[in-house]
DNA sequence: GATGGTATCGATACCGGTATCGATACCAGT
DNA sequence: ACTGGTATCGATACCGGTATCGATACCATC
């Protein structure tokens, strides 16, 4: 069987078809300039007709720099960290650039490998959520020569560019904003505080706008399992039932707090009346929920647009002239 | 400054540090065979010293694949494949294989650019959802050469291997369980079906257990929007308003189903006694729901960990042991 | 001692593109 | 006619690995 070759068409290919050089070819179908009009014309009808797709991993390896971007986020289950990839996506529409992810588990040295394994496909940019990685971690991302954007967080220094919100200030917002409709008697609800440093940085503002009205935590619960609705019921449960008279709750994301809100409809708690629930992110499922709670609305999607977008102008243009701090300043949602 | 030189080490680096050629320390590092124990361990041990990490681009180009696993999903904001995303990422685990993933919003000529796209890395599998592709994209995946993974879906014949389960079955096993609990007056709501084909399968599922009992939709209704919970909530009020004496509706999955409750929890409808709300999936917000509602629970992360398995066993043992059809058996949850 | 087999290693040719630089042609200016 | 500049093209050397195959050494067998 001589024919059904399974062999791919090459650039080789394409360029005897047109009757132009290999180097011509790759010219023309790039884009690059010193091709004439006419022969530029000849090798994209050429490459159309035998059906011509550029080998990504020949290109990648021979230019500076591959068409993958690097995203490394802690979590692919939270929807939070999905939507952020969804903005990835949008913001890398129509650039051939594809994404590849990589996941820690909010575990540093986990992130440290997948980094330096992501680095080894010579990335057009890697996007790493949160600013506090380990120092290792850093390093590589400073020797790498690559356009590294940091998400989520602005609560630091960036290794290079980074766009978000400042958690802390977020935290000490919604404060000053239950704060303002008069309650006093507050709790806090978190989950794996310890490895989530922008939840512990939206705890301390939180605590910081309370400590300058005198105030502080009548009770803390922080569970060590994931962030899920359940926990956030069990958590607000337990809380509720050993400290009667408290008036709200933080807790340190919405999904903790859309739990707590399904024990208050199931327990006939009055929300917001009797007790005010807050949450973090503004999920949609808080939206619909039957019964109002506080949450303030981060913007996901557009935090990976603007991240894919840092990294596309920096292949572009050099990149000297984007922006290296994107900050965006969430709404609070008071819950009525 | 001739220090700091920004060249990362490479293979031949690793060579020289060792005392061996190239191809030694290649196969040393790789655990190919023909290297002697003495040498391998001196290979492996220069390559710790300076730091050497391998190119993967170099590798996937010169070798047959490379350590990249394409998947290929039609949202990645939708809680069900970030779950399946999860699960793939956990199958490799430990394996260097990385995810690439592609974006096809539903759309049949997207996703052949799509997997087109990813087909020019080389890959060593594609995961790609549903069975019910293009001919032009079955095709491509048919003659690339590499290991194909559909899944989600089981009904229909796959292009090399599949993981899922039946939505046909699955539609028509809980109109069974609906009708064993004495339900009459059915209705559906459901979005997007005309390019989910998987919710679609489902619903003919479900009216063909209806027809056989002699009993049909009372009413249905088709949103074009994306399935979310705040469409479940608003098609759910419309319908219920517009259609008194219904005992049971039947939407196309859980985000809108948990929609439905959140309508029926404002509005006093007694669910499941008066209404019973049925979904799919068994999302993990409707576990903690102060109501009860009956849904199919679809093991997410098991089919992506599976299908990633599959990818695995198809590089490593040549792949004429697995499996080429894996399909689970959803349970059903009635919701009390 | 000759022969055959196995274990170990390295030289070389790729994989399929792109960067670089020199060659050629054509035009304007003097 | 000669020089200089620009536009266009192709030959060649990589990019950093892996596949292939031949070379060498060492041992057992006859």
């Amino acid at each position: 069987m001589i024919l059904d070759e399974k062999k791919r068409t090459t650039l080789a290919d394409v360029a005897v078809a047109a009757g132009v050089s290999k180097m011509t070819a790759s010219r023309a179908l790039r884009g690059a300039g010193d091709v004439s009009k006419a022969k530029a014309d000849r090798v994209r009808q050429a490459a159309k007709e035998i059906g011509y797709v550029g080998n990504h991993l020949a290109s990648s390896l021979s230019g500076k720099r591959s068409d993958l971007i690097g995203v490394v986020v802690p979590s692919v289950e939270n929807i939070v960290f999905a939507e952020v990839l969804a903005g990835i996506a949008d913001g890398i529409e129509g650039s051939d650039l594809q994404p590849v992810f990589g996941v820690t588990d909010y575990d540093l040295d986990k992130e440290y490998d997948v980094v330096r394994n992501m680095l080894s496909w010579k990335p057009a940019g890697i996007i790493v959520t949160g600013l506090d990685q380990s120092d290792a971690t850093k390093r590589i991302l400073e020797n790498a020569d690559v356009p590294v954007v940091q998400i989520m967080d602005v609560d630091g220094i960036p290794v290079d560019a980074c766009v978000g919100l400042s958690h802390f200030t977020a935290g000490k917002e919604m404060a000053e904003a239950l704060l303002k409709m008069g309650r006093k008697r507050f709790a806090y609800v978190g989950c794996g505080l310890d490895r989530d440093t922008r939840a512990a940085k939206r705890l301390s503002g939180f605590q910081a706008a309370l400590s300058e009205n005198g105030l502080a935590f009548v009770a803390t619960r922080i569970g060590r399992a994931r962030s899920t609705v359940k926990a956030g019921r069990d958590l607000s449960a337990e809380v509720l039932a050993s400290h009667p008279g408290l008036d709200c709750i933080y807790y340190s994301n919405d999904d903790l707090a859309v739990g707590g809100a399904y024990h208050c409809i199931a327990n006939g708690v009055a929300v917001p009346d009797e007790l005010v629930l807050a949450g973090f992110n503004g999920l949609d499922l808080v939206d619909s929920l039957p019964i109002r709670i506080a949450t303030t609305r981060t913007p996901r999607r557009e935090i990976g647009r603007a991240a894919a977008e840092i990294v596309l102008n920096s292949n572009h243009g050099g990149g000297v002239g984007t922006e290296r701090r994107k900050q965006f300043h969430p709404a609070i949602d008071i819950g009525v």
